[in-house]
DNA sequence: CCACCTGTTGCATACGTATGCATTCAATTT
DNA sequence: AAATTGAATGCATACGTATGCAACAGGTGG
């Protein structure tokens, strides 16, 4: 109850305050002996180093700041957990920032007073602006799965999302499909652009192009209003096939086309998602999709963060592969010929 | 990048250190004159109060400790933004423990250290002990959708789990099932202790007896063999429905009676779940479950976190009203007679 | 026996802010 | 005009720890 500090311990231990505080930072010089006096002590009266005053002289809070929008989309309550462990581990922990429609100043200076070594911006929203005041304040930022294009200054930790939206491509086009179409996600984010441009890339290399175009935003209610849209014609000006820039959307495209339009997937239309979520798996989607190495990603981060905050100024753009999932939810066209 | 203080915003103004500081305690007496000076000397330099350093002399971090295990039941995202944006109205942040495997006293430790103003437990592993250990050393701790018999010391907020089990025994008898089975959650924890003795009461009262019985841990792989395992069987001795002690393992058992059993849902066998989150809606699953309203949990979380900060030592238990929603997922039994 | 080095210890001090106390000054009351 | 009040301000100190520095002990090589 009482707050108990080093001074109490060092009393008990006959020894002198700093003996106490050097028992309990690692490398300092202490002796056996003193430094068994000191833990008795300390397991005595229940004493932990005080990490405010810590913090206060060296500098280090050993905390780090994750910035994240919404926990909607399922791929990022699994990226939280797993960078909080991951930071765990190296004995920093998570202080949690949700930037939804908040202003970037207002959670710049929250950010600032709190003394975090580090931040983790994996908002898709906030964006490039806070990053850019992050390091311009001293404060190491790694952006997660997202980049800024203006200075290559703030480091990033994103999926091959170019080569992914190729693969999907590619992989539409070898099932044969004739219309494929794109479900946006928020156009201006930097895996909505890289996805869509692979995916329009590589349909043009194939002497394809893409045949129809909605925006999501990345959020379920647009995918669905986004869905009803491509498909409100009549069914030959519909697509066959439709990428959706997130599996989060997929799904709920996927809902609309057989619950509101009476559409079988894959039979009358194939899907295709993004980020592999646990979700995608599930047996009634069956989603195929582009898997994001999350466990890698994360690692990444943790890794670049950690270099940052210990002056080795890597500051650089890590780009992971990403690799197909094959799921129930595409099909190939030319069987569809003999089927009812 | 220098880190700039109250003193020099204090030089800068022709003020005190302590004029500055007043300026950034809100209620504090200070002038309209000085307070512009010192506001336009801030700006000019950039200056925000150390958190840290204020939290060491007013001994308030601002920061609340959330514990949960793993954000795999999506339930649990959820709380969280929610969690973190309330208390972000109180000028708060959430500082995240992930407490999966490790043990009680190394998270209890890490919590102290940091000097966090009050805990929330929504961790369902991690449990009384750690409740107990924190309030002996004078945290407020709320416990979240759990709570613990011993003393009744510990502030919770909880649905109320017992009636919940009680609307769904109802539910699925009045549609005239009569093989009802349950699948748990984890077998000591107070959210499946209540459902299922709700569950069981009432089914007794109208009756019946639960019919088979399988155990999933809230775990969605353990889940799936819980389900294997109750429906392994002949069809006559196979239940007609099926208790699912959550949604996040409701799910992963309609999967697996689908696509490994073939079995129709609601028509061969009724399933509901518990929670009623968002992918209980979803087109494909259809989940009749039992919602907790997670917006009045919070706000009840929040309520009793900040009234124990502020020193009223409300130390309640509260209990938030739950409904039965239903959906696609449970169907009246007479209705099959006429059915292929 | 001396010079020297290594490892341990305590003394001060600094980190950046909040706040009790005394003081000053202007405004209001008598 | 004197007395009383109230707000505003500065001074000094405290919060709990880390760390540079000097002092010291004990051991080694010459």
């Amino acid at each position: 109850m009482a707050t108990v500090t080093s001074l109490d311990v060092a009393r008990l231990a006959q020894v002198s305050q700093s003996a106490v505080s050097r028992t309990f930072t690692p490398g300092a010089s202490v002796s056996e002996v003193t430094r068994a006096k000191v833990e008795e002590a300390a397991r005595k009266l229940g004493y932990r180093p005080n990490a405010v005053a810590r913090s206060l002289i060296t500098r280090r809070s050993r905390m780090i700041a994750v910035v994240m929008s919404y926990l909607d989309n399922q791929f990022y309550p699994v990226v939280l957990e797993r960078i909080s462990q991951r930071m765990q581990r190296d004995g920093y922990h998570v202080l949690l920032f949700i930037a939804d429609t908040r202003e970037v100043d207002s959670v710049l200076a929250e950010l600032m007073q709190y003394q975090v070594d580090g931040v983790v911006l994996a908002s898709t929203s906030v964006s490039s602006a806070l990053a850019l005041r992050c390091s311009d304040a001293g404060v190491p930022v790694v952006l997660f799965n997202r980049t800024v294009r203006d200075g290559q200054v703030t480091s990033s930790v994103t999926s091959d999302n170019y080569e992914g939206g190729r693969l999907v491509a590619r992989h539409l086009v070898d099932l044969g499909h004739e219309r494929i179409a794109y479900i946006a996600g928020m156009e201006d984010s930097s895996t909505n652009l890289d996805r869509e441009r692979g995916f329009r890339d590589a349909l043009i290399e194939h002497g394809r192009r893409c045949f129809a175009r909605a925006v999501g935003n990345y959020d379920f209610e647009e995918a669905k209003l986004a869905a009803r849209q491509l498909f409100a014609g009549p069914a030959p000006q519909r697509p066959d096939a439709v990428f959706v820039a997130n599996d989060h959307m997929a799904i709920a495209v996927m809902d609309t086309l057989r619950m509101e339009l009476g559409l079988r997937i894959p039979l009358d239309v194939s899907v295709v998602g993004f980020d592999n979520v646990r979700q995608a798996a599930w047996g009634s989607y069956q989603l195929t999709s582009v898997d994001q190495d999350a466990d890698a990603m994360i690692e990444a981060t943790a890794a670049l963060l950690l270099d940052q905050i210990d002056g080795k100024v890597h500051s650089s753009s890590v780009v992971l592969p990403v690799r197909l999932v094959v799921r129930g939810s595409t099909l190939r066209r030319n069987s569809l010929k003999g089927k009812p």
